[in-house]
RNA sequence: GCGGACGUGGCGGAAUUGGCAGACGCACCAGCCUUAGGAGCUGGCGCCGCAAGGCGUGGGGGUUCGAGUCCCCCCGUCCGCACCA
């Protein structure tokens, strides 16, 4: 053979005429059944790593293995490029955010190209381009309008390494950064919102009209948090123990109102605006202590007393009403109540909540239980089901029913109602940074607060900065930035220097995609009605909650503002999450220190080999080690195909012609099959088995052409061809180029092959013959036989008879065509 | 604590519907080829056993002619949430 496989020659070759050809270019008006792939909004943090290899890989099979099957796939790729990472970097370095970030887009694009992705380039944009942010910004402006987009003051989470807040999703659970990994610190501030609760409903329950691992809608659901109960007062009570009408009820919420017979405290949250005016004189400097001092608590403290922490808390010498039972009952303050929940007071009910269980044990009050437990019950607070007891109207019903009634009778007294809850909180996007996009909101003393007129946009980022390790963003100090006319009175006004949370910038890119070119709207109806929904999303189940959420939500609004079409409620109908890349154990990251390079790999086995390690080494969805890769092997594999493969290969000299032996049926039959699992494995994203059908395959094409007869030409052409086409997908460099070598076209162009399902049948079958469920002979048979003639064989063969030892047979199970049971 | 996923050779895994357990790859072993090479080709490779045969999918029980697959209990690993009233 002449030719020998040199990876970096062929794919370079490749990656530029897929380019010059305009391969994987579509247009929005293409004839084609529309197929919308797309890989997450990368950020770029420099060259592509194995993460990001194994995500692209995924998301590039598809987009070739469609285009073969004959649909206008949609594949375009942009960049995440606005983030704290490029800041930090300018802090300590000097270099200029864009700078930094549009030399890692280069970098980010090439390790693309270089593993063979195919994108649709005429498409691509980054969030910092100033066409994006203009309609980032409008798009801001429509929610601001419609008052999904507000301003207030809050308690926020500080990150003080990263100077500036986060979201509650960016705070982990331990009450650190997601990022920087500092405590975070609470704050009250001025900051912007997007209203993301007034969707919790519909975030809910359109998890059900989408393709998504159950996994990740499980999460979504967990986090949007619905709990249904019910809400009422609690009136204050004066020192009689009656209610007093001169100040109004504390509000509470419960999910179990079945329990109100039961409730002999209250608690409110340290926070509470009400705690000044509620608390008596006797009690209010142990009440301030209490405060202050769950105020200073450091997140350190949290984090050790995890999980079931000593109910604190103090007396505030009030007492409320409880309206069941029409007796006083005292009111604490706990920090175990939180304010950003419900109504930031509970009624407190010992005997059915462990909670309220710890602090009543704790602080002496008394515990009166509601639910009858089992007999064999013997914990604490009893929290299942059971009939009620000590509740008058209430006794002797379950918690549903109790619970109805419980509610009717608050609404019957015109104390409370029903109420739905949420745990999901509005989005906090606003952010005190520069690398960001601008919220285009302009502050004037006398008219307040305005939107940046439409033909202002966009507000651009102003260049001319310095970086300085101030905690303070450049731009509350850049005097052409901040100064500007008050478009309402032209008096001087300034400008919003907060920017926003680069979550907003990856809600809503997928719908630019579909026409980027736009500048009249972010997009056109017509585009997303074409594209829209993304066919198949794919990224990692870390952005399981956040991105998703968030994206989910700018689907709905605009689709509501009537800038996207109102059947558009959904923005990624199927989901596919792929697993993460380990190394020594823990996953792989920049941070982490444990990156593995592809260069090295891409420069010596190539990225077909890369790709088809990755392939095979482990189902998609989950996570892998590095250690586990096979590169070597794949790159092995690869050269057995290219020998058999290559017109000029040394294998090729002695081939049969004419008619066709047995074996070169069974050949055929084995392409066949090789289509049809092929077929099978990418629908399903079995690409790991595909991967082995693959080398099976190869494997027995080398047994048939080194076996005595040798391999018959035709066959064999047939053979290779249906192979080179299948790995296509999964290979494209490697294919096209043996292709075009045989064939003389571009493989990237054919359609995808067909199974011939008559060529599939073999005329005989391997019959299993069990005896007692155990396997004990195979007899090759004919395939059609029926169920009389099955059993015949089998009683026939010496083995079975052997084994039966002249014993009848009690029952004799037969599953045409290819299993017998006898039992005896 | 609550919710979820999972447990198969030395290792990664396969078995799509209850029907031949271990496909394919890695590692290992043997043979061939050879101008010794980290190349190529062929074969072997769950466990016990010389063999016949027996055992075998985390453990125990059940359903079934038949269970890796379905049901119950237990053990273990991983993930998500976690004072959400």
């Amino acid at each position: 053979m002449t030719e020998t496989y040199n990876p970096q020659e062929i794919e370079s070759r490749w990656q530029q005429r897929w380019i010059d050809e305009g391969t994987y270019e579509v247009d929005n008006d293409d004839p084609r059944p529309s197929y919308y792939v797309l890989s997450m909004y990368p950020y770029p943090s420099g060259p592509a790593h194995m993460g990001h290899v194994r995500n692209y890989t995924m998301g590039d099979l598809l987009v070739r293995y469609r285009t073969m099957r004959g649909d206008g796939v949609l594949s375009p790729i942009g960049f995440d490029s606005f983030g704290l990472p490029a800041e930090n970097a300018a802090i300590k370095t000097g270099t200029h955010p864009r700078i930094h970030t549009e030399e890692n887009i280069e970098k980010l694009s090439a390790s693309l190209r270089r593993i063979g992705a195919a994108y649709d380039l005429r498409r691509s944009f980054s969030s910092h381009d100033s066409d994006y942010m203009k309609w980032t910004q409008w798009i801001f402006l429509q929610l601001y309008n419609a008052g999904l987009a507000y301003r207030d003051r809050a308690p926020v989470n500080w990150c003080p390494g990263c100077q500036t807040v986060l979201a509650n999703e960016q705070v982990l659970t331990d009450g650190t950064c997601e990022r920087s990994g500092d405590l975070v610190e609470n704050r009250e501030m001025e900051q912007w919102f997007y209203r993301i609760t007034k969707y919790a409903q519909q975030l809910l329950d359109d998890l059900d009209t989408v393709e998504w691992p159950e996994k990740v809608k499980l999460m979504q659901q967990n986090w949007i948090g619905r709990s249904e109960g019910a809400q009422f007062g609690l009136s204050i009570a004066d020192t009689d123990g009656k209610s007093r009408k001169d100040v109004p009820p504390l509000d509470v919420y419960t999910t179990r109102p079945d329990t109100g017979f039961g409730m002999t405290f209250a608690v409110m949250s340290p926070e509470h605006p009400r705690v000044d005016e509620l608390v008596t004189e006797e009690n209010r400097s142990s009440v301030d202590a209490f405060r202050e001092e769950v105020a200073n608590r450091s997140e350190m403290d949290r984090l050790s007393s995890e999980g079931n922490i000593d109910k604190r808390g103090v007396p505030t010498g009030s007492f409320v009403i409880n309206p069941f039972t029409n007796s006083s009952v005292p009111l604490f303050l706990a920090d175990y109540v939180l304010m950003t929940y419900g109504t930031g007071a509970i009624m407190a009910v010992p005997g059915e909540d462990q909670r309220d269980w710890d602090f009543a044990i704790a602080h002496g009050c008394e515990i009166i239980r509601t639910v009858e437990p089992p007999e064999d019950f013997d914990g604490e607070a009893y929290t299942g089901d059971g009939e009620s007891i000590n509740s008058d109207f209430l006794n002797g019903m379950k918690i549903k029913e109790a619970k109805q009634t419980a509610i009717q009778w608050l609404e019957g007294q015109n104390i409370g109602s029903h109420q739905i809850n949420y745990r999901l909180r509005d989005w906090l996007v606003s952010r005190q940074r520069y690398w960001g996009c601008p919220i285009p909101i302009i502050f004037c003393d006398v008219c307040g607060e305005q939107p940046v007129p439409e033909k202002d946009l966009p507000v651009d980022l102003p260049d001319d900065v310095k970086f300085m390790p101030t905690g303070r963003s450049p731009l509350t100090t850049h005097k052409n930035f901040l100064e500007v006319e008050c478009p309402k009175c032209g008096e001087n006004a300034r400008r919003e220097t907060d920017t926003m949370d680069t979550f907003v910038d990856s809600s809503w890119y997928f719908l630019r995609f579909t026409d980027p070119w736009n500048d009249e709207t972010p997009f056109s109806e017509k585009a997303l009605d074409h594209w829209l929904p993304v066919d198949q999303y794919i990224g990692g189940v870390e952005h399981a909650i956040l991105h998703l959420m968030y994206a989910r939500f700018f689907t709905k609004a605009l689709s509501d503002l009537g800038v996207a079409p109102k059947e558009l409620r959904e923005p990624f109908k199927r989901l596919f999450t792929q697993g993460m890349i380990r190394l020594g154990g823990s996953k792989m990251s920049k941070s982490k220190g444990n990156l593995v390079a592809p260069e090295g790999i891409l420069d010596e086995q190539g990225a077909d080999a890369l790709r088809l390690a990755h392939l095979q080494v482990k189902p998609p969805q989950e996570d892998v080690d590095w250690e586990d890769f096979g590169i070597d092997g794949c790159a092995k594999f690869l050269n057995r195909v290219w020998r058999i493969s290559h017109p000029e290969n040394s294998l090729s000299e002695n081939f049969r012609e004419g008619a066709m032996n047995e074996q070169d049926e069974e050949i055929v039959r084995q392409t066949n099959r090789l289509i049809e699992r092929i077929t099978n494995d990418y629908d399903r994203w079995s690409y790991n088995t595909a991967v082995a059908a693959f080398m099976e395959f190869t494997n027995t094409l080398y047994r048939w052409i080194q076996s005595d007869d040798g391999a018959h030409k035709e066959v064999l052409g047939t053979a290779v061809d249906s192979l080179l086409l299948v790995m296509a997908p999964a290979t494209p460099h490697f294919s096209a180029e043996l292709w075009e070598l045989r064939n003389s076209t571009h493989i990237h162009q054919e359609s995808w092959p067909e199974a011939d399902k008559s060529k599939i049948e073999s005329g005989t079958v391997t019959l299993v013959v069990q005896i007692n469920g155990k396997l004990k002979d195979r007899i090759e048979v004919p395939s059609n036989l029926t169920d009389e003639e099955i059993q015949d064989l089998a009683l026939a063969s010496e083995r079975v008879k052997e084994l039966l030892d002249e014993q009848e047979p009690k029952r004799v199970i037969v599953r045409p065509p290819a299993l017998i049971n006898i039992v005896v």
